[in-house]
DNA sequence: CTCAGTGCAAAAGCTTTGCATAATA
DNA sequence: TATTATGCAAAGCTTTTGCACTGAG
């Protein structure tokens, strides 16, 4: 129909290049996600789908957020979730660097708070109450393995 | 009995002088929330708890997790976690602030991954692959209207 | 002795999975 | 037409809650 015309135009050519197929659903989540400002859930991703026109299903949700993190399409975010872990509140402020090689946790002990409000200007008259830094990668000896 | 000394040892003053009561579990949980060195879920506090000669539920550590949150003696952090907000990648690397007064959220876009790398001597010689920092607090308008 | 704290079991989220059906390429 | 993707329903986890009992103060 005539009102469905937009939906090709935000069809990720990522999906095709993959070798998988466009589907109405997936064209419309990528959509909501784009117009969510990324602070949706899965759920609401579910809800605003809904409210469509669109036939689908919450579990066709959570696997098309699982297939577009794995294409590169979509981010998580880590905002007030459930399922913690938990350390003794530090004195100092640090974060963490967490290797995706080998799981280790390496603490950073920098104010990096103080850093970001004077230099970041959007901060500039934001009370930062709590900072967390939370950084991926590989440590030295994974690099290495990594060749 | 004697091999039990140490348990009064750990207990948190925070405890009494908030009129809550010391309790075998409490010091426990709070005991192996320090030997966890910050990377142990609800469940793996409960599991270690059970290996002790004490009596202990999940849903005590559950309870007792969230008031000590509260009491600011533990603190939460996220890192594989489940239950995720989704965003389309940005192109550009940038964060959050996050508002505790109204929920609003204020997008930062400043390579801070750089400047760690740079500045911060344990993260010389780890390769970053993906960078978030997530700070939380009040933002103008509601420090003005928290007086 | 009192009432805060606990254990147990049941309930309540959120997420994943199996299978038959529908739709893309 | 050949698979891939979807919907539905059921199962799986993690977390929360109600209630009677226990134990700290």
């Amino acid at each position: 129909m005539g009102t469905e015309t937009g939906l090709q135009k935000i069809t990720p050519t990522a999906l095709n290049a993959a070798g998988l197929r466009v589907t109405t659903q997936r064209a419309l989540i990528l959509e909501i996600i784009r117009q969510g400002q990324g602070h949706l859930d899965a759920d609401e991703v579910y809800r605003r789908g809904r409210e469509k026109q669109t036939r689908l299903s919450l579990s066709t949700v959570y696997r098309t957020l699982e297939l577009f993190k794995k294409l590169g399409l979509v981010e998580e975010l880590h905002f007030d979730e459930t399922h913690h872990h938990y350390e003794v509140k530090p004195s100092a402020e640090h974060h963490h660097l967490v290797c995706l090689g080998c799981g280790k946790v390496i603490e950073l002990h920098y104010p990096l708070s103080r850093y970001v409000k004077r230099n970041v200007p959007e901060a500039k008259d934001f009370e930062i109450i709590d900072t967390e830094v939370r950084m991926t990668g590989y440590c030295s000896q994974c690099r290495q393995s990594r060749k």
